[in-house]
DNA sequence: ATTTACAGGACCAAAACGGTCCGATATGAT
DNA sequence: ATCATATCGGACCGTTTTGGTCCTGTAAAT
């Protein structure tokens, strides 16, 4: 259905709440460990899941973990710095769209194949739009402020429903 | 993964492929009739594969489709009316990246969530920019002109590899 | 009546997903 | 030393989704 699997989303709120927790923490290193007990009541996910989710992110090297008694995880970089495909990227394998897009030589039709170039444009698209969004954005309390979201925006419409972009593709015209 | 099914990938395909047909047969309707057979034949896919997507799409009104001998599909728009979008929604569903941005109350955290409100925004760009494409652009013999994809387009850069995307935005700084 | 071709849906194997749990290891405090 | 605390790595399992096949019914043309 296009969508993220739960494990991404899960994974990327927890780096949201981390980055916001680093924001009001004492910025010392780039913010003090949490263990995943914390984490996972904080953000009132099961402990489980938290926990496997981290060893990823930690293995993947997008936080830093600490053993022990008295240890846990933290960012292993500034908020700013870490982008929405990054995570994406980490949590569930490298963004592409159709199977050709990933790696070549997958798809027998590839020299036949009329739709790849657009596909790789598409797939480019898309992860550009991924890429300029951070941590940041997503940890900020209010939503507000002027963000590189902005910038890919048209006019201003609200709704967001699929069946809508017909009308407004008509109204171009 | 974040990869379209290959249902949708065909489906595109196959969309393409009837609107690059139609570019050159008689345009006295939308394009004349070719069979799940034929189409099948045309792009190689095999054929019980590529009828179930066919009727699958005609039951989803964004094909037509006549039954009885010398029967068989075409399309029911112009190429340039009909988005990528909207093929992607057809063939597997509102494109909603998270589980809350399909429909509300879906999600227990939903009220506390932090970080619904930049997921809304991140699925709207998606959105818009898979809107802006349409299947005349893919059909486009070559992928050259000047087309609507590039409208998104930053700087020149070759790789799609993600891992990229973290030296790209320390360059804006 | 026969042939052609779509309609609808049942069906199945394989893979992916979501979630749980366990034994091993590292670290700090007592 | 020992013990409590945490992460590490991976096994495991039930459920769902996916990819693909097949069969019966129905509409249209000759």
């Amino acid at each position: 259905m296009f969508r993220l699997s739960k494990i991404t989303d899960y994974g990327i709120l927890l780096l949201a709440h981390m980055a916001s927790r680093n924001a009001v923490a004492s910025d010392a290193e780039i913010g003090d460990l949490a263990t995943a007990r914390e984490l996972a009541e904080q953000v009132d996910l099961p402990l489980p899941i938290v926990s496997k989710i981290l060893k990823s992110l930690a293995r993947e090297g997008m936080i830093e973990s600490h053993r022990g008694a008295k240890g846990g995880y933290r960012l292993r970089a500034e908020a700013d710095r870490i982008t929405v495909a990054e995570m994406i990227s980490v949590l569930e394998g490298p963004v592409a769209m159709t199977e050709c897009t990933a790696s070549a030589g997958l798809c027998l039709h590839e020299s036949s194949c009329s739709v790849r170039q657009p596909w790789q444009k598409i797939n480019k698209v898309v992860q550009d739009a991924l890429g300029d969004i951070t941590l940041a954005d997503l940890a900020r309390p209010e939503a507000a402020k002027p963000n590189p979201l902005d910038r890919f925006m048209h006019a201003g419409e609200s709704t967001v429903e699929l069946t809508n972009t017909r009308a407004r593709r008509a109204d171009h015209e």
